[in-house]
RNA sequence: GCGCUCGUAGCUCAAUGGAUAGAGCAUUUGACUACGGAUCAAAAGGUUGGGGGUUCGAAUCCCUCCGAGCGCGCCA
């Protein structure tokens, strides 16, 4: 990319003035037009070693630069403090859509991550009742996180982690078996009319044959089969599910007993058997073996840990609702005093989704029972919406999901002003074809004509896709993949608006010869569209051809 | 009390330590015999919670205060 080129460029000017280049020497794109295409801020950060104002340093640089010969460098500039300000002319931008025509499918993707095997465990909510509203933003965000991830060259394992023992499975079969013999529910009994739907339709089916342990098996596998039902209904499939019994039955999480006590660094206390985490930066020391002899989840999940690990995994990533960030310390000591290996798991925590309806927030739930599911909202909305809607907020933005407004103005979602430009995209397309358009190979099109800011612009920001997808997969931030797309999607509407692409008047014209300047945005639309579902299909959204027609009966028309 | 994450336009939110802090919604004003108006353009809207500090430069880093959410179990 010419990014790279031009750093390479302004490294060897910098050198050439015999100045020691910081590590990175880096190009942004400034926010004004007017500031160049590129613009580095390299003399600011070395004017002091220099011992020369930045300014001064900057006019060095830039000449050393511009003797240099870049190719499509117009010219630099110094302005401000001492930036350089590079100026390319248009033929970087045209080339780019060259660039964006070759690499089709595999535009913006890259090869940073290439060879990493990462496993990202993402959802995992306990199968003791259906998956809740509020958990759909992890849902999205995990799956977009796997997308970018494997964009960049990683090698992505999707992981569900199935909590089928312990205190809350034995509450569940508490209360279907409450439920199924018509008993009380218990204190802690989870109270939500699945519960009791369940037991009905075991006894429907099975009489009051059913033991407790019989009717928890069934229950959960039925509870199971919903979760997997609701994931597939928004597009979300993962490559393993795994069982915690299965760490019991193996006996892995009593082998980490074992190796944590062969290294010394457990202890008994009070009954119980406990970590020293604290060794390992934890902020207090952690309870493995309760003094009933169970073992605690903190103990379990070391050993799903370490089995990710074995399984084949460089690298950990859990992503986690901020209510669970006070485990991190605890995983990662404890994971450092199991193998040795440092901050592993990765956590990626995000802040909780405040559901809202009627204008109050509902609080979720699962042992009251009255909570909003999952399904609840794929019922009203589709699943473009609720994921698109679930991407648009940084993870550190506790996100407000006014279920009014999704559901009821969900024409108004952005989802579909980003996938009406795809679905344009593609309408041109058609129109092209049947108007009897014939297009010229690529070599045949004078791409130069493309000079409208409009089509700049557009080159622009694919230009810029590549490195932000490759930002958004470093820092685990899907929404920016969503803010490009929204943004991409804005400036394909106004070039729509203002450069007509099947229109034969503007090829004479522009002296491009007829249909030149058709030929050159027909290049331009599709590159469009190679970005446009590029950024989609990073998002787990659908790329349409075309929209459903809205239907115009509905104006609310009185009388 | 201690810790984590936050506080940005009326509202919902962006912004790798960079130049004049940006979008959407809402408000006001305009543009359709149309490659799909599910669109576009313009205006207006700010002491980035307050106060210090670091430096060429701070919404961003440090300290402090105020406010919000969440943690601080032999629950998960």
């Amino acid at each position: 990319m010419i990014r790279d080129q031009l750093g390479a460029a302004l490294r060897t000017a910098v050198e050439a003035c015999g100045l020691a280049p910081p590590t990175e020497v880096r190009l942004d794109v400034p926010k004004a037009r007017e500031h160049g295409d590129f613009a580095s801020n390299v003399a600011l950060q070395l004017a002091k070693a220099a011992g020369r104002p930045p300014r001064v340093v900057a006019d060095d640089i830039a000449r050393a630069l511009m003797a240099a010969d870049v190719a499509h460098l117009e010219r630099v500039e110094v302005a401000g403090p001492g930036f350089l300000n590079l100026h390319l002319d248009p033929g970087w931008l045209h080339d780019l859509l060259r660039a964006v025509l070759a690499a089709g499918d595999t535009w913006g993707t890259g090869d940073e991550l290439a060879g990493q095997r990462i496993n990202l465990e993402f959802v995992s909510a306990n199968p003791t009742g259906p998956l809740h509203a509020g958990g759909g933003r992890w849902i999205a965000v995990g799956d977009a996180t796997a997308n970018l991830l494997a964009a960049r060259g990683a090698q992505v394992h999707r992981e569900y982690y199935l909590n089928d023992t312990g205190n809350q499975l034995d509450m569940l079969r508490e209360s279907l078996s409450a439920r199924y013999h018509g008993r009380q529910l218990p204190e802690d009994g989870y109270k939500g009319a699945y519960v009791t739907e369940l037991a009905s339709e075991l006894r429907g089916e099975h009489g009051d044959a059913l033991t407790d342990d019989e009717l928890c098996e069934l229950g959960l596998a039925r509870l199971i089969v919903g979760i997997r039902d609701d994931l597939a209904r928004i597009g979300v499939h993962f490559d393993t599910w795994f069982s915690e019994r299965t760490l019991h039955e193996r006996g892995d999480v009593a082998d980490v007993l074992r190796v944590l006590d062969g290294k010394g660094i457990t202890y008994s206390a009070e009954g119980a058997v406990w970590l020293r985490s604290t060794d390992f930066g934890d902020d207090r020391d952690r309870v493995l073996v309760r003094s009933n002899g169970t073992t605690t989840y903190l103990c379990n999940d070391l050993a799903y840990h370490r089995d990710k690990l074995a399984r084949g995994s460089d690298h950990l990533i859990d992503i986690w609702g901020s209510d669970h960030h006070g485990q991190v310390k605890s995983l990662q000591a404890g994971l450092q005093a199991l193998l040795g290996v440092h901050g592993e798991p990765e956590i990626i925590l995000g802040q909780l989704v405040k559901l809202m309806r009627d204008g109050r927030e509902i609080k979720i739930s699962k042992r009251a029972g009255n909570y909003v599911t999952l399904a609840d909202i794929l019922d009203e909305v589709e699943a473009d919406v609720a994921r698109m809607t679930f991407l648009l907020q940084s993870l550190d933005t506790k996100q407000t999901f006014d279920l009014d407004l999704v559901t009821s103005q969900s024409m108004d979602n952005p989802v579909y002003y980003v996938q009406m430009a795809h679905a344009r995209i593609a309408s041109i397309g058609r129109r092209a074809t049947e108007a009897g358009v014939s297009r010229l190979p690529l070599e045949q099109v004078d791409l130069s004509l493309l000079t409208h800011e409009r089509e700049t612009e557009l080159l622009r920001a694919l230009a810029d896709q590549p490195e932000m997808i490759a930002a958004a997969a470093a820092e685990r931030a899907p929404h920016k993949v969503s803010h490009w797309a929204l943004d991409f999607a804005g400036r394909f509407h106004g070039f729509y608006r203002d450069c007509r692409v099947l229109d034969p008047s503007d090829a004479a014209e522009v002296g491009g010869g007829p249909g030149a300047l058709t030929q050159a945005r027909l290049a331009l639309t599709d590159a469009c569209g190679i970005g446009l579902a590029r950024a989609l299909g990073l998002l787990g959204v659908h790329a349409p051809d075309e929209m459903a027609r809205l239907d115009d009966d509905q104006d609310p028309v009185a009388g």
